[in-house]
RNA sequence: UGUCCCGUGGUGUAGUGGUAGCACAGCGCUCUUUGACAGCGUUAGCCUAGGUUCAAAUCCUAGCGGGACAACCA
């Protein structure tokens, strides 16, 4: 009998833990090597978050474990080092550290092209001279074979010097390539003798003008992965029908390390888009303010917009890691980030759409100071001031004219509770001309000061208020879907996903009313604003003293629902 | 008319021949100085058909469905 019985039962292992587990316990590896390879092209994804989490995961759960972080920067025409330092300060932020084992594909440019020369040597590459069109029409299709190319079979002197002639620059770009001789007849396209090197007279970001040949992914890779010692190569689904060159290419080179790759499926997200091409789309045709526009499901973007590193750290533990398409639910992400914020961020009281409040008992010109909790979930968070005045703001949607019975907030000879201060009556409703509620005017009892009624009286209402005298105003935005659809990927009746762009997943209020002490918020910095939200003072446009809010995502409204189904 | 991968509630997942579990979402209730949070309850699932077995989500076969593959991209 185990005494461990009250043990909660270990966590199970998803399908790739499951092999490293196996191949420690086996003794094939000591300890885990992975890396996360992103191309510098773009700016990183909640999608490639999950890979971050995923490689870097495992070798800060596995004694001894290291990730590499290593830049797949082997086409100069689309890399920059621009994007080099955005995706380093991502994976940081995320709360993850590469330490020394930073890596660039192009500081192996010179092995590679060693390699290469070796594997023309063993008769296994050489020097193609058809054109691109032609290559195209040798390959054949998934359901035909290809034809060898007429140049497969020139001896490997040639193809030395031939080889050595297109890294000196003397072809033009396109004119030649690199192939491997494998089968021209496989089933799979990869393996039909595919390009290794291609001539791009084009400046790199790094190695600058040095090379004008560069390797292809699939011969870069594998070889990457192996003069780093890395045990498993971790990639996304497509890359499965590259793993048979990808072990071909290792095979069949001088190389003590043979990595082993492992697929799993990418994320995808409801109501937004995660592929680069159409994240690109949204900046340069300016459906967005920039790659880290707060609607983004770009890191820079969430981060922007609120999101805090754990919470994506734990969406990513969530939703697990399998081989199976699938498209997961953004409410799981919020979720999460609802989770964290609610426990670690300070509450404060905002009111976006103000209805001006006149107290007429209170005295005119007076201001009081009434204290506030500002995290019930965390006494040590402390208590703040918040001034009180004759008039004050509250939000449009607590008052209705003529509510229904299920309506808990403030109307017409109601009584409510305003947080943190007084019960308050509404004895009449102040219209314009054309009939629109301009003020309410109400009642104080002097005797609920701080929220409760001596005589044990309840209300079923608390409403939030801001001081009129002493608000802070400011421009917070809220921000809704970029997409009003769940899979906005999916092209039916000839729609792209621009279609289904949510043309108000912004609205932006110039003059909310804040409570006064929002006005040192420091950009970056997290609040929830009781019964609205959590926000964000914006890291670009805060001024000192003058901070912009976003809207990170609202609370869960029961009400809200309620009154739909109505 | 190819090859490969994959099918578990609405969604994301667990299960490794022996009671289908968790989370999100939904619904209902309780609590509440946030209609938040929290707590409780509840709806709902093994793609289909055969086979092996005392016993199949799990093993086998076939079908059906989804996905990937024909850049000198990664």
């Amino acid at each position: 009998m185990e005494e461990d019985n009250n043990d909660s039962k270990p966590e199970s292992l998803d399908f790739i833990r499951e092999i490293i587990a196996n191949d420690l316990s086996d003794g094939k590896h000591d300890s885990p090597v992975t890396r996360f390879p992103p191309e510098p092209n773009g700016y990183i994804h909640i999608g490639h978050a999950k890979s971050i989490c995923l490689n870097f995961g495992l070798s800060n759960e596995n004694k001894g474990g290291v990730c590499h972080l290593r830049f797949d920067d082997t086409n100069p025409v689309k890399e920059d080092s621009e994007y080099v330092e955005s995706i380093k300060q991502d994976v940081s932020w995320l709360g993850f550290d590469w330490g020394e084992n930073l890596f660039f594909a192009s500081d192996y440019f010179e092995k590679l092209y060693e390699l290469a020369q070796e594997l023309i040597k063993e008769g296994k590459a050489f020097v193609c001279d058809l054109s691109f069109d032609e290559i195209a029409d040798h390959r054949g299709t998934p359901k035909s074979p290809g034809k060898n190319s007429p140049y497969r079979d020139r001896s490997p002197a040639d193809n030395i010097d031939l080889f050595e002639r297109m890294r000196n620059g003397e072809f033009e770009d396109g004119s030649k390539v690199l192939r491997a001789k494998i089968d021209m007849a496989s089933p799979n396209l990869h393996l039909r003798d595919p390009v290794l090197y291609r001539i791009r007279k084009t400046t790199h970001h790094r190695t600058g003008d040095k090379w004008c040949i560069y390797p292809m992914y699939d011969f870069t890779h594998c070889l990457s992965d192996s003069i780093e010692g890395v045990t498993h190569s971790l990639c996304t689904l497509e890359f499965e029908v590259h793993r048979p060159l990808y072990d071909w290419v290792l095979a069949n080179l001088s190389v003590e390390c043979h990595p082993r790759q492992i697929e799993f499926a990418r994320l995808n997200l409801t109501y937004t888009v995660l592929s680069k091409r159409k994240l690109l789309v949204l900046v340069q045709e300016g459906y967005v303010d920039g790659w880290d526009d707060p609607r983004m499901p770009t890191v820079s973007g969430l981060r922007r917009r609120g999101f805090t590193p754990a919470s994506i750290r734990g969406f990513c533990h969530a939703i697990g890691v399998t081989k199976f398409n699938s498209l997961t639910d953004v409410a799981l992400l919020e979720h999460s980030l609802r989770q964290d914020l609610n426990e670690t961020v300070e509450r404060r009281l905002a009111v976006l759409h103000p209805i001006k409040v006149v107290i007429t008992n209170f005295q005119e010109g007076q201001i009081e100071e009434l204290e506030a909790v500002n995290n019930p979930k965390n006494p040590e968070a402390g208590t703040r001031t918040m001034p009180f005045s004759r008039e004050i703001y509250i939000e449009k949607d607590d008052f209705m004219e003529d509510p229904p019975k299920k309506f808990f907030r403030l109307g017409p000879g109601r009584e409510v509770r305003l947080r943190f201060a007084y019960f308050i009556t509404c004895q009449e409703v102040i219209k314009n001309n054309v009939g629109e509620i301009v003020e309410l005017h109400c009642t104080y009892d002097p005797e609920t000061r701080g929220g409760n009624a001596p005589d044990g009286r309840k209300v079923k209402g608390t409403i939030h208020w801001v001081s009129a005298a002493k608000a802070f105003e400011t421009k917070v935005r809220l921000y809704d879907r970029l997409f009003t659809t769940d899979d906005p990927n999916k092209e039916d009746e000839g729609k792209t996903f621009i279609d289904h762009i949510n043309e108000s997943s912004l609205e932006v209020i110039a003059d909310a009313k804040l409570e006064p002490s929002l006005s040192e918020a420091n950009p970056g910095e997290s609040f929830q604003f009781e019964r609205l939200g959590y926000f964000c003072a914006d890291l670009k446009d805060s001024e000192h003293g003058k901070p912009v809010f976003n809207r990170t995502t609202t609370l869960r409204d029961a009400w809200a629902k309620k009154k739909n189904q109505a």
